[in-house]
DNA sequence: ACCAAAACTTGACCCGGGGTACAGTACCTT
DNA sequence: AAGGTACTGTACCCCGGGTCAAGTTTTGGT
């Protein structure tokens, strides 16, 4: 019996949401049935609606287990970057080339915002599924900019940008180069986009030698 | 009967695009029913099946009619830029802060690519919705590039970085822009966003005084 | 070993929305 | 008078989301 403990670690409801999440990635969320998703993992109908009440807490879920995947990610860049260097600018500018370098890794696309920009997307789901994506993003602008103030105190910008938006801005090219990657059909330019998001921080913080 | 003609330019099938705009916009495409736009147009559904053999049929019109509306406004911007100061540098950077200043304006977010991001959710759609919208988005790239190019060749960038992924980075900033608007709900952030990167634009190329 | 809760199964059923089929009509143009 | 355009009306199919009630198996804890 301990033998089947490990396996017995992933529930039919973590099956239910990696199947979906594969799914919407590829197909998107409306394209993507519930009958699909449950003659994958090998349950009946019922069995779906035991676990989540519809389709859009499914969603939500989802967003939920994404997101706290996607911080960890982060942390775990950044704890790198900080082993690496512990000036503020520099330590940053290596996150940037880890993340981007992660980025050139992935075989599809980036998983990241597409979840963010198929919830927006849909006034289906409900308010809670929208702030939740809100809160994510603006808790990236919050931890950002902090990091943006430390690197400012050491390194006076060179142009004056609020720190803010230049917070945000990874955001939006990290979710902008989602978009034109599968647009396109070109997973390098996500990657690209990020080195060239790194090459306006450091345009604006590096001293000129 | 004379006065029906000016009426009448507007026909039923432009009635059903506009509404479908709306709708879209606000609430997505599956949210979308074609029961609500017919009745808001006045028609019957078989009046809509006249028109667009099915729904992605009337997507695809959309987005046809969309990018030629984009289009003409970009080519605008770019013909009262030109008026303005013929150097490419200062005609692009002109450029920017209209089109800044044109979303600052708008009331609610930017119609823009969330067209584009509907489209690359769905593979309800078709091929050739999604060959429709990376055409486009390929074109910009080129027009783009072609400009830098231009101001390449007179003020040689500080920084090396790939024209075609600087041209690219507009599009990115603005799809990401609306994106985070839309989640955040601050409409002034997808302005703000191309205003960095009109930033960025700058600091690769105006060469210090 | 036993019990309760969790995790389902079966099966029947409703409904909204996309989509089809086709016959008919009103108007406009040539 | 004919033919096209832009519809209306009716009737109908199917799929997928979602509900309901009742029963069954699995699992974990004491």
């Amino acid at each position: 019996m301990s033998f089947l403990k490990p396996r017995s670690e992933e529930t039919n409801r973590d099956r239910l949401l990696t199947a979906a999440e594969l799914a919407i990635l590829d197909k998107g969320f409306a394209a993507t049935s519930i009958e699909e998703l449950i003659t994958e993992v090998g349950i009946t109908k019922s069995g779906f609606f035991y676990h989540f009440r519809d389709k859009s807490e499914l969603v939500k879920a989802l967003l939920e287990r994404h997101l706290a995947v996607e911080a960890q990610w982060f942390e775990g860049l950044f704890a790198r970057a900080r082993t690496l260097d512990d000036d503020p600018l520099h330590e940053f500018l290596i996150f940037l080339r880890l993340l981007q370098e992660d980025m050139e890794r992935l075989t599809d696309v980036h998983p990241g915002c597409i979840i963010t920009a198929c919830c927006f997307q849909e006034r289906l789901f409900d308010r809670s599924i929208h702030e939740l994506a809100a809160d994510s993003l603006l808790g990236w602008r919050q931890q950002f900019h902090a990091k943006f103030v430390n690197i400012a105190a050491r390194y006076p910008p060179r142009i004056d940008v609020d720190l803010e938006d230049l917070a945000d801005m990874l955001t939006v090219v990290t979710d902008g180069g989602i978009i034109l990657s599968k647009t396109v059909r070109d997973k390098g330019i996500l990657a690209r986009q990020v080195g060239l998001y790194r090459e306006f921080v450091k345009s604006i913080f590096v001293p000129m030698e």
